[in-house]
RNA sequence: GCCCGCGUGGUGGAAUGGUAGACACAGGGGACUUAAAAUCCCUAGGCCGAGAGGCCGUGCCGGUUCGAGUCCGGCCGCGGGUACCA
């Protein structure tokens, strides 16, 4: 008997694909075409768990694609500028493009033993200038299109280390590096005019029918359509009107104050010449600059002794205050405040003794607000007080739809539709990202470089020496000769653009690269016309908002441009997200009461506690965490591979968990897969021995539970369902083992177990295929097709509930007619007994599923 | 804070509103072996019962339904995102 040996035969069949060129996507018009794509990794160095199970998941829909006589276009590459590589030079010397290419082999050969169908001639990395390049080349086709433009914006600033920080880097509202308390500070940056494709953006969700529920939600909310009103508050000094824009315009009776940012003109303007003002302004302009942090911050506000006039009541007047929770960037960075009906403001009404006003109350508990803002669901019916459209009882939704008619007709307010989604910020104050190519000019301003100078390429050194790294800021901004060039319009001596791109620009567009990764324009239209749109895109749920919404904003720029066909304007027809990939974490407390943790291999199961190996000390084990270097619980792929194979890596992950959830990840489990192809591998050996003319019993029955294998592994595959098709996998494979059938159908079973097992499992595919005497690759053998009549089951079992309640079973032929069902249950004993004589109140039969009778 | 998920045996998990716990891991028992490893067989949610069987049980509280892990409302806990991590 041989012995499986997942490293011979895994090198043996990657060599045959390799040889037979399996996986080279050309384009072909006369089969149907299928792109399956994985999220791309960053070039981090290492490869972990999580990549290994993403890239299976793909790798299983790329096989199986193949079978069903596609065309597949299956790539891989690294979205490879970030500031990790910019920290890693910081750290420890060395050069980010160094350090990142280096990276990038290491994974090449940590990914190549997987043996993941990808075409790698396709391959390249964001940073490589033969992209970026052509990414520079879509910059100005955009900026042509009107798609780009500049305005301030306010990033993190360490006033110690003088640089921007990125979000990740502000700790505790303190630079990591420095420790200074951060501040906002206000620089002229980039933006693309995402804003405007809000609608459109919004909209075209409801055609995205493949995509996760949550995901289109979660876009919808960010995208944050509302409608509103927009009118203006009277000063009583005669000044220029504050136009706040607000979705409650029914609560304005409410009103309490009107509040201000910190960064809006008026605001500003005090700034100049109130040091109150200035000294108040100063304080809101510490901490960073993210959503979380302004909202989860104190609350902060300052009277500014500017007073407005209520627009529905002359005599009424309202303070004016700037507040550091009133954001600029949307609506129109002043608001009212009605504190009965919004938690913050009644807080923040509270803590500086501002009136609130009641304007509508519950209707079975009519009391008015205390503490506790009272914000009914807008399409509750409330009790209104003293309302200006003459509302007595409604809901709120009725109550704005009045109240912004009655603006409109009465002429001071405007009912208007705003959206929460900002324009994209894409500039970045650092090295290792692509240049954004213009150049500013003196007397020409800002000039867009000439295509034919392209790609605007970072340098390598500085002045023949290596770039310091460890120096804070840009190594761009303090260049000595790299800054200089000609303006490409009047040749004046003038001076590059120092910001790079943000890297999601990097990752908005790759899949279209794929199509045609090394043409001389950002995309061959006759490529990506064939190979666009992606079929099935695989990721994870981290990047349901950012990413994906960043690609559906570029594919429409892309085609403005030019360069992508209008059926790409969605780019991803359907969308899996799946879960990380787990593990336990083995901590002790340290002798200063923090915690320590410890690798897997250092601890064990004693007498059924964990403890460590070398002392016994007791273990806590938090099960299920997300695998982190800091924390040791990080398994490493090409450890397994190393002991185990690749197969068992691909069958372990795909096979606990549900794709979409965690999975975590058990050295038991682990050596459970290994064992599981240990046993299908001797039962190819020893099927493979039988005598072929060896007759047996229960043929049929052996080859109906092959084509239930088949028709339910098709489906779980299908539906993204891995672990609902391995499971099937191990029944049958069971089945196949304990059955006494003759050698014909037991060749025929193993040889479909193998097609079955070949999307995850493909070199032990390959080599019981070729084993058992299958023609050819078994990668370009067609999927098994389940034979319907073999499906059909003469009998079923009916659970027989009694008032919901399982009483007892019959099995009746499966085209029972409902009434004759009703007799037997009416006859079964445990009905009767129950019944004692008496009718039941109901009776009901679902066919094939269930009977329940009701007493 | 806000948006989106998730929560089922000792463990990972299965279950178009229809028999809760498929499949697997760890455990227990057994076979084989001088012994061990490997392999194979049996067992297995909890409680009560000799057994037949009964009661309880899908994070917590409540609701809809003949029937709820699944749908609805309210909580609790964990995870993801929160626009410069990728």
């Amino acid at each position: 008997m041989s012995r499986y040996v997942a490293a011979e035969i895994e090198a043996k069949w990657q060599n045959a694909w390799a040889g037979a060129e399996s996986f080279k996507a050309v384009r072909d018009e006369s089969k149907p075409k299928y792109y399956v794509l994985e999220m791309f990794p960053y070039p981090s160095g290492k490869l972990h768990m999580g990549h290994v199970r993403n890239y299976t998941m793909g790798d299983v829909v790329a096989r199986y694609k193949i079978s069903t006589g596609h065309n597949v276009l299956h790539p891989m590459g690294f979205d490879a500028f970030g500031m990790p590589a910019e920290n890693a030079a910081m750290a420890s010397g060395g050069h980010p493009k160094d350090w990142t290419y280096s990276n990038i082999d290491t994974m090449v050969d940590q990914m190549k033993p997987l043996g993941l169908s990808l075409d790698w001639s396709r391959m390249f990395a964001t940073c490589d200038p033969e992209y970026y390049g052509q990414q520079q080349a879509l910059f100005l086709d955009m900026l042509d299109s009107d798609l780009v433009y500049r305005k301030n914006a306010v990033v993190n600033w360490d006033p110690v280390d003088m640089t921007v920080l990125a979000n990740e880097q502000v700790e505790n509202g303190r630079g990591w590096r420095s420790g200074a308390l951060v501040e906002r500070r206000e620089l002229t940056q980039w933006f693309f005019k995402i804003s405007d494709m809000s609608e459109e953006l919004l909209s075209a969700l409801d055609t995205l029918e493949n995509w996760p529920a949550k995901v289109r939600l979660m876009q919808e909310n960010w995208i944050g359509k509302s409608r509103g009103l927009q009118f203006s508050f009277e000063r009583t000094d005669g000044a220029e009107p504050i136009t706040v824009y607000t979705t409650r315009p029914d609560t304005l009776m409410g009103a309490s104050f009107v509040g201000i940012s910190p960064d809006h003109p008026i605001a500003k303007a005090l700034e100049a010449d109130n040091p109150e003002v200035a000294d108040f302004i100063a304080e809101c302009r510490k901490g960073g600059t993210t959503e979380e942090a302004i909202e989860t911050g104190e609350k902060l506000g300052l009277d500014t002794g500017i007073r407005v006039k209520h627009p529905l009541n002359p005599d009424w007047e309202l303070p004016v205050w700037i507040a550091n929770f009133i954001l600029m960037d949307y609506g129109t960075g002043a608001i009212f405040a009605c504190p009965a009906h919004d938690q913050r403001d009644l807080d923040f009404c509270r803590k500086y003794d501002l009136p609130v006003v009641d304007t509508f109350l519950a209707l079975d508990d009519p009391k008015p607000v205390e503490n506790e803002a009272f914000v009914p669901p807008k399409t509750e019916k409330v009790k209104w007080l003293n309302h200006f459209a003459g509302l007595d009882v409604a809901t709120g939704e009725e109550a704005i739809a009045a109240t912004i008619g009655k603006a409109e007709s009465e002429g001071w307010g405007t009912g208007v539709t705003k959206y929460r989604l900002r324009d994209w910020g894409l500039s970045r104050q650092r090295y290792w990202g692509c240049p954004i190519p213009v150049v500013h000019c003196e007397k020409c301003g800002v000039v867009p470089e000439k295509k034919e100078n392209l790609p605007i390429e970072l340098p390598y050194d500085e002045g023949g020496k290596p770039i310091d790294f460890s120096v804070p800021g840009n190594p761009l901004d303090r260049h000595p000769t790299w800054r200089d060039c000609a303006c490409p319009s009047c040749g004046a001596p003038a001076q590059r653009e120092t910001d790079t791109m943000d890297t999601f620009v990097d990752s908005s567009w790759y899949f279209a690269r794929f199509t045609a990764p090394r043409a001389t324009t950002p995309t061959d239209m006759a490529e990506a016309e064939y190979w666009m749109n992606v079929d099935q895109y695989i990721g994870g749920i981290e990047h349901a908002i950012l990413h994906l919404l960043y690609s559906r904003f570029f594919a429409r720029a892309m085609h403005i441009t030019g360069h992508l066909p209008a059926k790409s304007k969605e780019p991803f027809d359907a969308l899996f997200t799946q879960g990380m990939v787990t593990h336990a974490i083995f901590q002790t407390t340290g002798d200063n009461g923090r915690p320590v943790y410890h690798y897997p291999a250092d601890v064990e199961d004693r007498d059924g506690k964990t403890v460590l190996k070398t002392t016994g000390e007791a273990v806590e084990v938090i099960p299920s965490a997300k695998m982190s270097k800091s924390k040791n619980n990080v398994v490493d792929p090409v450890d397994i591979i190393t002991s185990y194979g690749a197969d068992t890596a691909r069958w372990f992950v795909l096979s606990d968990s549900p794709p979409e959830r965690d999975v975590e990840w058990t050295a038991s489990g682990a050596e459970a897969a290994y064992k599981h192809l240990n046993r299908v591998w001797n039962l190819c050996d020893k099927i493979g021995a039988m005598d072929p003319d060896a007759k047996g019993q229960g043929d049929e029955d052996l080859l109906r539970e092959m084509h239930k294998a088949i028709r339910d592994v098709t489906l779980g595959v299908e539906s993204f369902g891995f672990n609902a098709s391995i499971a099937k996998l191990y029944a049958f494979t069971n089945v196949l083992a304990k059955s006494k059938a003759g050698a014909a159908a037991q060749k025929q079973a193993i040889m479909t177990l193998a097609q079955l097992m070949s999307p995850m499992t493909p070199h032990l595919a390959e080599d019981i295929w070729a084993h058992q005497g299958g023609e050819g690759l078994i990668i370009n053998a067609p999927w098994p097709v389940a034979d319907e009549a073999m499906l059909v089951e003469a009998n079923v079992t009916l659970p027989i509930q009694i008032n919901g309640k399982r009483r007892g079973e019959i099995s009746v032929p499966a085209d029972m007619t409902k009434e004759e069902v009703e007799k037997l249950v009416l006859a079964h004993e445990a009905v009767t007994r129950a019944l004692d004589g008496a009718q039941p109140k109901k009776l009901i039969v679902v066919p094939g599923r269930i009977v329940n009778v009701v007493i």
